[in-house]
DNA sequence: ACAACTATATATAAAAC
DNA sequence: TGTTTTATATATAGTTG
């Protein structure tokens, strides 16, 4: 990871892995070291090398083998239950990320809609449109519909002969649906 | 080690010691995992930290105790493995879902912005509207309905089952935005 | 294949928020 | 107290002997 950018996956190429097991080894047994001295905590660290029968691991004394003993000894309850509440979590802002996946979409259609009707009144194709764009716009058409029908009522009561109100509404707007 | 060169020894300072604890030890577990992917070995680190019950592993699940010891009670490990799975499940969703999420709102800002701007070219508040404009809109609206129905017709033939057509023309219609 | 060397990517101490 | 940013030390990929 240093003259090149290296992925992080299995590196096929024997005598490059191998190498690389070496160094990060040594680098990971000098981490551990370090950490354990800075902070004071009980730390381990083991790696499996092929062809060694015996694994690396730090600390070199005995206190590796106590460090193992203790996590061995934890309950499997203790063990799982931080798993587990864990997973509560994820699953918890899952289901928010969800919600909010879902606000956002319909958020998303009305606007989709809007943009559409106002096209239309530019002359777009319909052609072009998908069963939920076309029932969002229907959703459209109707509330211009309703405020169109608002503002005829305010008109024709402010009016009061009102002749045209009546003409317009007819056939084409309600029957449809 | 890096603003300031370090002595490797205890450190004194409680906020430093801990926040140095914290940064490591994330810092060591991806080690763990990129030496195990890159070179294809078994390792394992263990690190306990003040306070917490458990310590803190890699690999998180109880692959771990595969490594450290020799038990092999199938079954809990199973159990174990399904849950570690199902929680890179739900991380891997949350992943997506976050993506989603922020894509989502991109395109909602766009929608929004062209929206605006159709409503500045139209002028759309009905309540400005005269007769004679309320009309041309009452028949601009009756081509969008046209064009909707024609649009829905050619859909339904296309689609033998049709089951959207029949679905949301009804309640939805009243539906302001 | 290994150790030493270098150039670069990473890790991280301290500062800023 | 925890996260983000920044400057610097460290780790290490590729190279050389």
């Amino acid at each position: 990871m240093t003259r090149n950018k290296v992925k992080l996956e299995y590196i096929n190429n024997d005598t490059k892995r191998r190498s690389t097991l070496r160094k990060r080894t040594r680098g990971m047994l000098k981490k551990v070291q370090e950490i354990s001295v800075l902070c004071g905590v009980d730390a381990c660290a083991i790696i499996y090398s092929p062809g060694e029968a015996v694994p690396q691991v730090w600390p070199q004394n005995l206190d590796a083998a106590r460090i193992l003993t203790d996590f061995n000894n934890l309950t499997e309850l203790e063990r799982t239950r931080k798993m587990t509440n864990h997973l509560a979590f994820m699953q918890a802002r899952c289901a928010t990320l969800r919600d909010k996946v879902v606000k956002k979409e319909n958020d998303n259609t009305k606007l989709e809609a809007q943009a559409i009707l106002y096209e239309g009144f530019s002359g777009s194709d319909f052609a072009e449109l998908s069963p939920n764009e076309l029932l969002a716009t229907v959703n459209t058409v109707d509330n211009l519909i309703s405020n169109v029908v608002e503002r005829m009522k305010a008109l024709s009561a402010q009016a009061q002969n009102g002749g045209f109100v009546g003409s317009g509404m007819g056939g084409g707007v309600t029957e449809p649906f």
